[in-house]
DNA sequence: AACAGTATCATCCGATAGGATGATTTCCTG
DNA sequence: CAGGAAATCATCCTATCGGATGATACTGTT
């Protein structure tokens, strides 16, 4: 609002100019026309630049929702992993076995023998405080130990 | 600038106008400021106008992408399920199966004997061509029969 | 060198899971 | 009403899993 005051004393001070001018050098016939163009000229110029600067704000930010396939490329909580006292030996065998394998074919995968891996289950289980494979596999999902 | 031109003429027009009523009526003292005025105003309106006009286009939108976190909710295939040939019943013990619970604890949430679960459970694997109870919740899994 | 942690393998035994098969009931549809 | 799909329960047998326990070996750290 300010500025319009401005605007107004500007627009006033220079019909005073304007009209001081034109009463010690104008007097010719057409000086009315002229006078009118340059008022008519600025005042079309302000009101461009008015409506220019009342319209900046209008620079719409539309924020939108895309639907990004969130292809998490899931990265294993170490810490949680660390924090549960999980090596990466036991680690390993809990991926396989959220894998779907058996443990005579974790077995086949790790290069041990099946009762080394019954072992490493054992612990997992223990650790993971589950009574069954498919219990231990879903707390692993939940605590971001496995995809 | 076609309209520049139908504005130009029109001002002018204008301008003749006031010079007309001008000579013809007002004849008063202040005349000039009041043609002045009225020239001021109606081309700064004028000017407002344009300037609306030309920036109008200029609306920007900015699509900022928003990688919002998906949450899906997860909705169940049942296309899938139905491709299999997996009845509501067997659905239902496939989903607690994930859960990682024992078929007796299957058979204490659904009110079924343990007997019915594995027979439910059987099928079950044997539409998902699975060999393991692990084994059929990756698949259901990888199929969005579970989450 | 002693020790702790990890990984490895083994055995025994009970629990759980899975396969094959048959039976009954209910409900829907042609 | 007859037939089929679904759900229910059962029994027998085998496979896999899980718990408990003990042993050996390798690797760092103190």
């Amino acid at each position: 609002m300010r500025r319009v005051l401005v605007y107004g004393v500007v627009a006033g001070l220079c019909t005073a100019a304007l009209q001081l001018i034109e009463y010690r050098w104008l007097v010719l016939e057409h000086a009315f026309e002229i006078y009118g163009g340059l008022v008519a000229a600025l005042f079309a110029g302000l009101g461009i630049w008015l409506g220019l600067k009342l319209t900046r704000k209008q620079v719409e930010i539309r924020e939108v929702l895309v639907p990004v396939s969130v292809a998490e490329p899931f990265a294993r909580d170490d810490a949680q992993a660390g924090a549960l006292g999980l090596t990466p030996r036991e680690l390993e065998i809990l991926a396989l076995m959220a894998e779907g394998l058996s443990n005579r074919e974790i077995a086949e995968r790790a290069f041990v023998s099946e009762n080394t891996v019954k072992t490493h289950a054992s612990r997992v289980l223990d650790k993971l405080g589950a009574a069954r494979r498919t219990q231990a596999i879903q707390r692993a999902r939940e605590l971001r130990l496995v995809p």
